[in-house]
RNA sequence: GCAGAAAUGGUGGAAUGGUAGACACGAAGGACUUAAAAUCCUUUGGCCUUUACCGGCUGUGUGGGUUCGAGUCCCACUUUCUGUACCA
């Protein structure tokens, strides 16, 4: 019979429907283990090849811990809400929801072709009501908590309230947007909505005026991992600096238990470097300037209080509040031209442009070392957003500091011994102090970090400042001017935010006429009729951001159908957190920090058992796609081969892959392929073929260069697919898809196939060839599904159906342990065998083979290796020998080799498991 | 600028400090075929030697170092990719 993928997928695909082979539940006492995928956004375009990528792996995995005896939940769903689908809408008038269900149909096809072990009663989808009202529940939790830095855990708003009625602010150490003061007094005798607008100042999840990215094209807010380099992440548009009130996530007050849990993860060092540094702990000093004949104290943030002594002008961010308190009358004029350039430069101007610029606001403050006045400056260059959005500039060791010295002929004092400042700033933390020396400090001959200990003590002592830590992760803007999202459980009285009661939940979506904001810049819910409580108070018109509803979806898998929780206590209890999760490294500062910061919320609530939600993380790198290119001579109809290009005048145009094989192209589908080729002329190579060139891009329907899974499958079968993906290179990597390998991989499926044909039937023991090839391959695939190195495995099965198929006579079960370890790699064929060698049930549950070491020993293999004019005499040392018995071996051989030749060998190196040296 | 990763044949890529280039693609030659496809066999880093067998030299981005032994470890540099950035 002959290998027929079509008919065997197909049979086994409805074979596991049919008997829910792959759903899981609850086993108390049997071993889990959690293998999750990043869960996909159904866009309109399909999967391509680079999309199953990181399935297979983790399928793969999943399988093998199955046969492992793991109870395995593998479940997968959908991340439904997102802008394509809306800007869809906005276009067509078709609703979101419509296209977000047909591109999820879509997908759930693609993704049944390849055979995956998904448990698909556990699906979620984060526009179902019945998965959001988790998403709004957990909202309504955030903001009835707060932030105890002193227990550094979320607490019940209620406790907050009781403190302040008792003791006020007294006692409280609180995460908060500004800090605040107030006696039990004073907050009993506010009114309700003064104290909703202090405890606002509180909440987990809050309304503050803020900072914004805001982009005019898409209409709505963006937090900044959706903004790079000034534009929006998705789409391409501007992005603008403004500032709104808007819903926000105090993550902030987690950051540093969001640094410290890295340590407890495996996860890569470069993915945990990328978040160490979205985090941005950075050490340092608050620091208090006064202002020359004035009360006003100014607040500055500095990592490096022992260059004090350098200051010579201080920095405020156009935003600061301080710039309207230190405007001097006669520089008022100058301030507010400079505030209103600013204000009409864009992020990414101000990124482009980084021409150095301020304006002198006509105070000085006083160096609270040297008692020396020193001008304050405003500029662009220093962020209001972080520390104090103030600073003290030193320009002799800051390179900022000095270009603006520079620019304005401000003075630059060096302290570093031995530092040349005329041409540029010493940045470096290193050297010995000079100039450093006050009435009450003196930091000259101090190396640098011994200076700055030095001075943050004794600003302290003086009541200067304080030692303080600030992180540069800012708190996430939560809300967006949208319409395809989850809505909050908000309503307001008096302008007031008030929550809705929890049994409203899920509040549903409601339906608009158009997805436009309304005519009066209100965001898209504005047009939804009856959007209002049942007293008749206004409720919420933004949506939540993308990353509400895939922030806890892993937890919802554990009990996806609970109406009453979450999760329940006992599937959490059981499921605990992701053993290994799947995906891309591109949410490094998204998604994976706010899923961290939404499980570490529910931790403190008790809702969750586990700190860390993924204990292990592997990124799998990109699919990109390989285009072809055609030369055409300028004004003509006329295409060049690769190799001839450059004897021409010609222009590079991409083609489509489908007209390509192996960078020929198929000249004739190429003139049918469109109507001005019709006619097309070619110049060839010698062997009368066409050659394309080739380039790597982003795989896209734009570049002709797209890859469908399903083309894969109908005409080489899923496991051929499976197989090749991970053939292609190490998992990690990003690489180009390149179909062209792709036949060697089916061409080993039909080797192994007429090997099972051959000794299906043969009850014969195994031989000793057959032994070591097999306990060879069990032994490589165990260490590499474990090591994640699935290209090295499929090698592996290459080598062992190779080697058995040169054998003479192959037993039935050598091809019985072979379907055992392949069948996670290749479940449909490994199925097939399986069955046919008699077995009940699936192979899915067939237990993982052990190795025997005793197979595998080799033979002592000898050879002479001569090195720098040295003769020196190598065998291989069997890996368990003792080393006296291998020293005594080698020397024996060599003597018998006639090699020593009576001489006594100057050095014998004997490395256990490795090789001897026996040199002369 | 900073941080991380990487650099091996025509290509994708293998190699716990121990025979570099596994495995696969491509290419070349051959078998089968009227022919093509499919399949099978042989060769395939470079240079040299030999009728052939056998052999030799060289070779993992560059320059040093550690080691009996380095693609692998250390130092410096070059290049590429990824992330991030007026973060004080």
């Amino acid at each position: 019979m002959e290998y027929n993928h079509k008919e065997i997928e197909q049979r086994w695909q409805q074979y596991w429907k049919d008997n829910e082979t792959y759903k899981t539940e609850v086993e108390p006492g049997r071993k889990k283990f959690y293998v999750l995928d990043m869960f996909p956004y159904p866009s309109g375009a399909g999967l391509h090849v680079g999309h199953p990528l990181g399935y297979i792996a983790s399928d793969i995995y999943s399988r093998y811990k199955r046969q492992q005896g793991f109870n395995v939940l593998h479940p997968m769903g959908y991340d439904a809400y997102g802008l394509p689908a809306e800007q869809y809408a906005i276009q067509t008038g078709q609703h979101p929801e419509i296209t977000t269900n047909a591109n999820i149909a879509r997908y759930r096809e693609q993704l049944d072709k390849i055979g995956f072990s998904f448990d698909w009663s556990r699906e979620v989808r984060t526009c179902d009501p019945e998965y959001y009202r988790w998403t709004q529940w957990a909202f309504m939790q955030m903001f009835n908590h707060w932030y105890d830095r002193a227990e550094g855990k979320a607490r019940p708003i209620a406790e907050l309230v009781e403190h302040f009625s008792k003791y006020g602010t007294e006692g409280v150490n609180a995460a908060t947007g500004k800090d605040m003061e107030f006696t039990a007094d004073e907050w009993n005798a506010m009114d309700e909505r003064r104290q909703r607008e202090v405890l606002m100042n509180y909440r987990i999840a809050y309304q503050g005026e803020t900072m914004v990215n805001w982009c005019p094209q898409l209409g709505t807010v963006l937090a900044n991992d959706e903004v790079s380099e000034g534009v929006s992440v998705r789409g391409g548009f501007p992005v603008e600096q403004k500032l709104m009130t808007q819903w926000c996530l105090r993550v902030s007050a987690y950051a540093q238990r969001l640094l410290d849990g890295l340590d407890d993860v495996q996860w890569s060092e470069s993915l945990k470097e990328t978040q160490r540094n979205w985090i941005g702990r950075s050490e340092g000093a608050e620091m208090r300037f006064g202002v020359a004949d004035s009360d006003i104290e100014l607040e500055i943030f500095t990592t490096r209080a022992d260059t004090i002594f350098g200051v010579t002008f201080m920095v405020l961010a156009p935003e600061s509040a301080y710039v309207p308190m230190l405007t001097a009358p006669e520089q008022k004029e100058a301030v507010e031209a400079y505030l209103n350039e600013v204000k009409h430069k864009t992020e990414r101007e101000r990124q482009i442009d980084r021409k150095v610029s301020g304006v002198f606001t006509g105070s000085y403050a006083i160096n609270p070392l040297t008692g020396k006045k020193i001008p304050i400056w405003i500029s662009d260059y220093v962020l209001a957003g972080y520390g104090t959005g103030a600073i003290m500039a030193v320009p002799a060791h800051d390179s900022r500091d000095y270009a603006f010295a520079r620019h304005f002929n401000l003075p630059v004092i060096p302290l570093i011994e031995g530092a040349d400042v005329s041409e540029e700033s010493f940045d470096a933390k290193e050297g010995r102090m000079i100039n450093s020396c006050g009435p009450d400090l003196d930091l000259n001959g101090l190396e640098v970090k011994e200076a700055i200990a030095r001075t943050k003590r004794h600003i302290e002592e003086k009541g200067l400042g304080k030692v303080k830590v600030n992180y540069r992760l800012r708190d996430a803007i939560f809300s967006r001017q949208r319409y395809w999202g989850e809505p909050f459980p908000v309503y307001y009285k008096d302008g007031v935010a008030y929550l809705m009661d929890e049994s409203v939940l899920p509040l549903r979506l409601p339906e608009v006429d158009s997805y436009l904001p309304t005519s009066t810049g209100e965001p898209p819910l504005g047009r939804a009729k009856g959007w209002v409580t049942p007293e008749g108070y206004p409720i919420e018109l933004c949506t939540m951001p993308g990353f509400a509803g895939s922030s806890a979806y892993y937890l919802r898998y554990m009990d996806p159908r609970n109406d009453k929780a979450l999760v329940g206590k006992e599937a959490d209890e059981y499921w605990r957190n992701v053993d290994l999760y799947v995906g891309g490294a591109e949410h490094a500062t998204g998604h994976l920090i706010y899923s961290r910061f939404w499980n570490k919320f529910l931790y403190d609530l008790g809702y969750v058992v586990e700190a860390e939600p993924f204990a292990k993380l592997v990124n799998q790198g990109m699919i990109q796609g390989r285009s072809n290119f055609v030369y055409r001579i300028k004004d003509t109809n006329t295409f060049v081969t690769y190799g001839k290009r450059k004897e021409y005048d010609t222009t590079p145009i991409r083609v489509d892959i489908n007209l390509v094989n192996n960078d020929i192209l198929d000249t004739e589908a190429f003139r049918r392929w469109r109507p001005e080729y019709a006619d097309a002329e070619f110049v060839l190579d010698a062997d009368g073929k066409y050659r394309c060139g080739y380039a790597v891009e982003k795989m896209s329907k734009s570049m002709f260069n797209v890859v469908n899974p399903d083309d894969i499958v109908e005409r080489y079968g899923a496991d051929t697919l499976r197989l090749y993906e991970m053939f292609l290179g190490p998992i990690e990597q990003s690489k180009p898809w390149d179909t062209n390998g792709i036949d060697g991989v089916h061409r080993f499926l039909r080797k192994l196939w007429n090997l099972f044909e051959r000794a299906e039937k043969n009850d014969t023991e195994m031989s000793r060839e057959e032994k070591k090839s097999v306990h060879k391959l069990i032994k490589k695939v165990t260490a590499d599904i474990e090591n994640f190195s699935f290209n090295t495995s499929v090698a592996a099965f290459m080598i062992a159906v190779n080697e058995l198929s040169a054998l003479k006579s192959v037993s039935r079960e050598s091809v019985e342990l072979l379907t055992r370890v392949l069948a996670p790699f290749a479940p449909h064929i490994a199925e097939e065998f399986w069955h046919r060698l008699g077995h009940e049930g699936t192979v899915v549950d067939a237990q993982w083979p052990e190795w025997n070491e005793d197979y595998l020993k080799e033979d002592i293999k000898k050879y002479p290796v001569s090195f720098n004019g040295k003769t020196r005499y190598t065998i291989e040392a069997p890996a368990d020998a003792p080393r006296e018995e291998v020293e005594r071996i080698a020397l024996a051989d060599a003597n018998a080799a006639k090699w020593l030749d009576g001489k006594t060998p100057r050095k014998v190196i004997v490395v256990p498991g490795k090789i001897v040296n026996i040199v002369l």
